[in-house]
RNA sequence: CGGGGCGUGGCUCAGCUUGGUAGAGCACCUGGCUUGGGACCAGGGGGUCGCAGGUUCAAAUCCUGCCGCUCCGACCA
């Protein structure tokens, strides 16, 4: 390719919109534009780093036995109202009407249609295992796109479905994924770490999310150094501590003027925070929730929504509190009525501590949970930290950030027996097939690829999904003997088949490098005057700045050992 | 959905307080000069100042409404 043909328009200065350096850097090295919030236009150099990422996870699909189909974006109704998720979507699904008024929607995933489209095909044991995959735009109507392409409302992933007669066969279909997976994001030249995860609104149970490591990232993960065990902190479990045994007291109301939180109650009285309960009201879809946890702990909401089954979940408002008979700032879990009370597991293991009275000002003092208060459910519903034990092997758990660009799902049946996926196996019983999901956001992977690797004057690409391996760069355009060179050495170049672009512009070379520094190509190729009269082609490595000279007949040799290296 | 900020040429922004014929840098076009890290000189093209109302002799500037973008929040009472 010729730099003069390529259309990759670069932005001296970073547009103020961008916050995140991959978004910033992706619109100054012109490789997207936007087109509305969280909706992109991929410009060629984009288009051809995604075309190498779906490249590298066909082969890795294609290697497990997934086979490639395509799904319509445009999905009709039906199908989502058998499951409900027409409705537990909500306002996240982009909802259209054709001129009939028919309801369809723009596809945020594929679980119903790949459902049904097997459903009436796949009637016996003999037609499975079977994996399906495709590679598609996505939408989803984001409350607040950000950060570019890594929370967009329109973007690419692909997804894979498997279909198993039975839960054995599942387990065997997520080995395989996972071990996909693993090998993609290792090709793609990310540095990742699989994590456990919450299934969340996808469904099912037993599943792993794919995060590269970033600063940037929207997901914290928790991981342990003595041991493998890695987990979003949404999911990552943690033991009931034990608390010191002590004589129980026979509980009593107590004035506590004005202390709303836990810092002031456990001052007022003396207390460590540790010895406080901390009560949080929710409005959930099955009422009014309250979770406990110890006053200096901190409640998991996925965790509380798992324990109590809700679909929807969010903080009580001073209307639903009032309207329950307490006081925000002394709620507590002793003489409340219709509310289901959800402690954490070490709550239950406190003695003489404090909870609110659900009245202004004053807590109960000396409550032992079991004894004075019971529970509706008991279940770890606390929120990891750093230091935190961990939960297979004790050691204290370190935190990160993540950026999410794969998960794995084990589905089980959800979706099959809400639209009826069945098969007839050996003995002629109808069975249900069990589904697993697999995600990977091809877009948002690019994203994370530019996060990861970066520096003040651009992009770096891992060479496996470059745009273009190498910059040809003649630094003076006048010089005839440069410019002879310049393309000599990119043809053949091409003809090794080396994607290379040539800087044939009529711009100085301060620009060209600080071009192909943006678009991050993985080495520059310098044809300059020591070129020309001394036999010297000047090679550096966009990484790290190495320089290494070759006679021109070697160069195109010596540039594939360069690129066998990184 | 709540709160803040911002919408002026392709990009970054000034001008708005105090109304009076729309600016700069970069980018783009022409010519010259230059050629190893975003040169220089000269000339030139390009803007319904987000949209719609209103106030005024006169609105980018003041007022009202709407739209868009962006940041924070929508978790620890």
């Amino acid at each position: 390719m010729r730099a003069s043909q390529l259309y990759a328009p670069t932005l001296r200065e970073t547009p103020a919109e961008a916050e995140v350096i991959s978004h910033q850097l992706m619109l100054r090295a012109g490789f997207i534009r936007k087109a509305a919030g969280g909706i992109y236009n991929y410009l060629p150099l984009a288009w051809r780093v995604l075309k190498k990422i779906e490249k590298i996870v066909r082969e890795e699909m294609d290697a497990k036995g997934g086979q490639e189909l395509l799904m319509p974006i445009v999905l009709p109704a039906e199908m989502w109202q058998e499951t409900g998720r027409w409705d537990v979507y909500g306002d996240e699904m982009f909802r259209l009407k054709d001129r009939h008024g028919r309801d369809f929607c723009l596809g945020p995933t594929h679980e119903e249609m790949i459902t049904t489209l097997i459903r009436d095909e796949v009637r016996s044991y003999r037609q499975l295992p079977l994996m399906l995959y495709q590679i598609q735009n996505k939408f989803r109507d984001e409350i607040r796109p950000r950060f570019g392409l890594m929370r967009g409302r329109e973007f690419i992933m692909k997804d894979l479905y498997s279909f198993d007669r039975d839960e054995a066969g599942l387990n065997e279909s997520y080995n395989k994924m996972y071990d996909a997976y693993s090998r993609v994001f290792t090709r793609c030249g990310l540095t990742f770490r699989p994590v456990e995860a919450d299934p969340g609104a996808i469904g099912g149970k037993g599943s792993h999310e794919f995060m590269v490591i970033a600063e940037s990232g929207e997901a914290a993960i928790v991981y342990c150094g003595g041991c493998d065990y890695a987990a979003n902190v949404e999911k990552a479990e943690l033991h009931p501590i034990e608390a010191p045994a002590e004589a129980p007291q026979p509980m009593a109301l107590k004035d506590t003027p004005g202390t709303k939180t836990i810092a002031a109650v456990a001052e007022f009285l003396g207390l460590p925070a540790d010895k406080t309960v901390k009560t949080l009201a929710y409005m959930t879809d099955k009422g009014l929730v309250f979770a406990l946890v110890r006053g200096d702990h901190d409640v998991n909401e996925i965790k509380v929504q798992n324990a109590v089954g809700a679909i929807f979940l969010q903080m009580a408002d001073e209307a639903a509190l009032a309207a329950a008979g307490t006081a925000p700032g002394f709620m507590g879990p002793i003489g409340v009525k219709d509310v289901t009370v959800v402690a954490d597991a070490t709550v239950m293991k406190l003695h003489n501590t404090v909870v609110g009275a659900n009245q202004a000002d004053k807590h109960y003092v000396n409550v032992n949970p079991g004894r004075d208060f019971k529970p509706a459910v008991v279940a770890d519903i606390r929120l990891i930290r750093e230091g935190d034990p961990c939960p297979r092997c004790g050691e204290p758990v370190k935190a990160a950030r993540g950026i999410e660009v794969g998960q794995v799902f084990k589905l089980y049946t959800k979706y099959s027996k809400a639209l009826n996926a069945t098969y007839l196996d050996e003995s002629g019983k109808e069975q249900t097939i069990v589904m697993g999901t697999y995600g990977i956001g091809i877009s948002r992977t690019m994203a994370a690829a530019i996060e990861q690797n970066n520096d003040a004057n651009g992009i770096i690409w891992p060479a496996a999904i470059a745009p273009f391996q190498a910059a040809v760069i003649p630094v003076n355009n006048a010089d005839q003997g440069q410019r002879e060179l310049a393309e000599k050495m990119y043809a053949e170049l091409v003809a090794a088949g080396v994607e290379t672009v040539l800087d044939d512009r009529d711009e100085r070379a301060g620009v060209k490098f600080k071009d192909a520094d943006l678009i991050g190509y993985p080495l520059k190729v310098t044809v300059g005057a020591k070129a020309v009269t001394e036999n010297k082609v000047e090679v550096k490595t966009r990484r790290s700045g190495e320089v290494h000279f070759f006679p021109a007949e070697e160069a195109v040799s010596g540039i594939k050992d360069l690129l066998a290296q990184l």
